[in-house]
DNA sequence: GACGCCATACCAACTGGTCGGTACGCTGAC
DNA sequence: GTCAGCGTACCGACCAGTTGGTATGGCGTC
């Protein structure tokens, strides 16, 4: 142990702070929030202990730190994702299925998701925590909305502006991440990710079903 | 097991083990399983450590009773539950997704599952914990399956016992509790009960689709 | 029906190790 | 020289599990 010394930035280009969130995803995803000690993260990074709190003022500070880091860097994975290309707004949201299924491999624990993880742990006694994994969740699926609305707009015939599409269209991306998130938890339960794709195929037929469901053509 | 020896209902009517086990799901599910101490558990059921150590080998068999007695009681509130009584396997099913919907109350931590909870934690530091929550979720599942089976039969003119059918029958279950789990996760990170009416409505809708999807009449 | 015997159920005090957090010292860069 | 960015050593609290003991009650025996 006790990496070299002298230059930070030879053989591990990150900061210490930086080592530290991605070494908290790593873990934390794997174990859980309450069985990942200070010290596992540390080992992980690559730090020392005081390393550590230099940079978080406690366990609690870091977990928050993470679910937002998580928050960035999956962002930034989307982002860049090319399910945006179609054109039609329901291939961009059958596209982001398809995509999410993609990501699945082998191991749960390296596709799941570190603040579904969390939130279980923390809904009642980390209260700043939950608050973090909220925004992550929820703020991912506010990226999925104006796709769906427009979906259903080509429907329905209806304004895509309509309050009542816009409701609906939250309502759905909510409901994505319900089911993502559901995926994770049963498929751990059973240790068995292939109920992940099945899962998602659930979604798939029901978003299919929902936009097709008083639709003319439209294009 | 091990029935009331002598006098069951004087002042405390539960045996030790048993007030345990109910302290336990009361207190795990909240605070989940690491962030419970064997001294929380003791002080909820009312006993002395040296008693749950005389009834549990460790933390971990507690928590593989738990599960355990957790499958069992959920079992006898569904058994005993009044959509069994319609006639109409559809019916059924929706019915099921409707007493779901009702247990649904103000509290998150007084309706959200036991084991949902704990394997997102057990799952990779407790193997015997994750089989418990496996089971229970997966039996319970496999209690819809007849009724699924059947509704879709119904609506393709396919004999029950097809095996496309069960298999698509169980793959259904499966995916109703996902969609729960789910629900119990983003519904904890919002802080919002109302997320998981919202998604046993869209899960419902779901279903309604399903059986009515090439469905001529069929009684 | 009293007695010895033992199993079950339980309790209170303790222990050894772990874990979150602190104190303090070093070092290179600006 | 001072301050960010660490490392080492350590502390106090906590926690799973142990130990050694007590209360109770069933049961065979005489």
């Amino acid at each position: 142990m006790t990496a070299a010394p002298t230059s930070p930035a030879a053989a591990n280009p990150a900061t210490g702070r930086e080592r530290l969130l991605t070494a908290a995803v790593a873990v934390i995803r794997q174990r859980g929030l309450h069985a990942t000690t200070v010290d596992d993260l540390c080992a992980a990074a690559g730090v020392s202990k005081g390393a550590f709190f230099h940079h978080f003022a406690n366990k609690e500070t870091l977990a928050v730190a993470a679910a937002d880091y998580w928050s960035e860097t999956t962002a930034e994975a989307f982002a860049g994702a090319a399910y945006h290309d179609h054109i039609d707004p329901a291939a961009r949201v059958l596209g982001y299925l398809d995509f999410r299924d993609s990501l699945v491999g082998a191991d749960i624990e390296l596709y799941s998701c570190l603040v579904g993880t969390m939130v279980q742990e923390a809904y009642a006694t980390n209260p700043s925590v939950r608050d973090a994994c909220g925004r992550s969740i929820l703020g991912h699926a506010t990226t999925l909305e104006s796709d769906i609305a427009a979906a259903l707009a080509a429907t329905t015939a209806t304004a895509v502006g309509d309050d009542s599409i816009r409701r609906e269209a939250a309502s759905l991306a909510r409901y994505t991440q319900v089911v993502l998130q559901g995926a994770f938890v049963v498929s751990k339960a059973a240790n068995d990710p292939a109920l992940v794709h099945e899962s998602i195929d659930h979604l798939r037929r029901y978003f299919a079903m929902r936009f097709e469901a008083t639709a003319p053509t439209h294009a």
